[in-house]
DNA sequence: AATTAGCACTCTCGACCATCGAGTGCTAAT
DNA sequence: ATTAGCACTCGATGGTCGAGAGTGCTAATT
């Protein structure tokens, strides 16, 4: 398939260009006339309609019916994408959004997640998806536990990514500071260090043997441990602008298009999605070359960026197969760019901090029980 | 328009209900035949002809076209769910479902929300949005600074609704353990037990000489407790399966349903919505007694329920005015009286809890820079 | 006075059909 | 190799028609 692109003419080619950049924008069959008038090159209608002819023979046009025009196939796509396409700078217009977006709050990960997503759907008019995720092991760094009141102590643990969790423990048992002491000891002793599967029963039972515990507070701040290790891995992931979607005419159809978000407002479908080597890369899966069925007349554009110290970034976007490649293919690298800068992938140990300019990345909470 | 109810016979007050049920249930006009059939009580299809003329000529039935069958108005959804409506049940299945999303992952507070959003959403078929927030003033009970290294600490606060939040703070001036214990102690006097807005520039510079500071830590962790006291009076908002509009055939029109959408996916509007006076109570709003335009045709229910100290929480429904109140009022009923017992409203304090069966709430995350 | 059977009338909806036009493939001429 | 010309195909558009559902009214019944 990959010939295809090496025999064709250069007419050939600025035929199938035309075709696909037309109906990407128009969103209907392309009639040799049409191709002729872009083209603007005094070439007839009739030798471009022997040319398509000829490139349908080759699988990268169709044809919905015989009195129409022509439609990229998602060979056509292919070839488009790998060969043809041309690289587009995003307006003003967009970079200044997304500057701002980046500039603006850069504060929490998630939060700025989601704006990335939310943005990214909105100039793309496309859905989108973003996600973070360590690469690296994750493992708890050190371990701190606040003496709240005789039943009440906080966890606070800082784990290997510089990220902190804290919990809030309630007991019907009474507790006093010099245990507190003692235990976090054993804690940053037994639980630091490792990955989430070596927390294991008997490890758990060795070190409440070793506190002295009976009351099951180890236990807890084990459960604790696993729990966020897990959640750690990843730090979230979000869909936005799934009714976008609608926008686009093949999605007139409520059905189709439910489907489709469907699918992607669920999150262990979503984290199967094709994803690129590196960062940077923009992988693109057109059509039939999506695995999941529900994708199987959609394309997908995904892009890759490093978001410090053992996390990656991931910003996709889903549409019809009919979509903007380049557009889009523009505005996930100006935001992946944005993004790798800011939260300093490569760079970021040179970055001049100083306390009156912390970097406002953080927060979270914990809700007690009674 | 109240006392509609009053001067309506039995007869009447019946065959409006019916046709409200009837319509809800079909999305079709319903004929006085169907009402006819329906009621099952031998009045012929001549009377009841006669009775919808009258119920129409009352403002509660409206006619799509001349020879249609008949619709319920806004009036007459209205006096169909203030005095015609009955009590229903959920069924065992959905009470099972949310018995088990209450049970199973009652740990993280915004996730909690999340959970029952998306499941009110799938039981009900409507749009839903969960949101809960503070509501009496929200201050910190105490502040621990955790040493990490000579440039790293962590800021832990615990709000006084038991809620836990955290920073990992980097300087690149050196900091040691002593100074720390102090800054805390400093800091426990100043910055607790008051109200974000007494968090004055005066109070920080005070506060900076009192500890000594030229560096500016006082004033991040300033920057930091205003930032996480105002976050703290809201615990999020989500609006799930909004795709769910798509099936009901009122929203078969895609720019319809986009538009109710979209004023959905904005959470400032979203805070505006009615909400019930106090917890248990259901808000219901039927079409144009909406504030919003986008909600012109479409109602809104929603209810309350206490989430433990201080805290309240809203789930609520969007959909068309031919929503089925009475199932989602059953629905609703059931989640907020779940909630409430779960997060402890009222009857919490004298939950017995024991370490092994710890409450599982919590859990929160902050990255760090370098 | 309320109820009902009967009937004429209205209006939507789907089926059927003719027309229109965009676009093609082919052929013959350049 | 290119192109003008032409016959042909096929979806889209729009109009007509009949069926069916439902109504309102009238007259008869209780």
């Amino acid at each position: 398939m990959a010939n295809h692109a090496m025999s064709l003419s250069n007419r050939k080619k600025e035929i199938l260009r035309t075709v696909v950049e037309l109906y990407v924008k128009a969103a209907e069959p392309v009639g040799s006339k049409a191709v002729a008038e872009a083209l603007g090159s005094g070439i007839s209608s009739a030798t471009i309609r022997s040319d398509m002819a000829e490139l349908e023979s080759l699988g990268l046009l169709e044809q919905p019916h015989t009195s129409a025009g022509r439609i990229p196939s998602s060979n056509g796509y292919r070839l488009y994408v790998n060969d043809l396409m041309q690289n587009q700078n995003i307006s003003n217009d967009d970079a200044e959004m997304i500057n701002s977006t980046l500039d603006g709050h850069a504060i929490e990960q998630v939060r700025l997640l989601d704006e990335v997503g939310r943005l990214t759907s909105r100039l793309t008019t496309y859905p989108a998806y973003a996600m973070a995720s360590a690469t690296g092991i994750v493992c708890i760094a050190r371990f701190d536990l606040i003496y709240v009141d005789c039943s009440t102590f906080i966890i606070v643990a800082l784990l290997s990514n510089d990220t902190v969790k804290n919990k809030l423990v309630h007991l019907t048992t009474n507790i006093e500071p010099p245990m507190l002491t003692k235990l976090s000891a054993v804690l940053n002793a037994s639980f630091t260090g490792i990955a989430e599967e070596r927390i294991t029963p008997a490890l758990i039972t060795s070190t409440e043997r070793a506190v002295g515990d009976s009351s099951g507070i180890v236990a807890v701040v084990a459960g604790f441990t696993i729990e966020l290790l897990v959640e750690a891995k990843t730090i979230g992931t979000r869909v936005s602008g799934a009714i976008n979607l609608l926008n686009h005419p093949e999605f007139r159809d409520v059905d189709k298009a439910q489907r489709i978000i469907r699918y992607l407002s669920d999150e262990k479908e979503l984290a199967r999605l094709p994803s690129p080597e590196s960062a940077g890369e923009i992988k693109i899966t057109i059509g039939p070359e999506n695995l999941a069925d529900e994708l199987r007349d959609s394309s997908v554009m995904a892009i890759k960026y490093d978001a410090g110290s053992d996390i990656q970034g991931l910003i996709g976007v889903v549409g019809p197969t009919r979509m903007d490649y380049s557009k889009v293919a523009a505005h996930l690298s100006y935001m992946a760019q944005g993004l790798s800068l800011l939260l300093g992938g490569i760079g970021s140990d040179s970055l001049q901090l100083n306390a009156a300019n912390i970097i406002n990345k953080t927060g979270d909470d914990n809700i007690g029980e009674n």
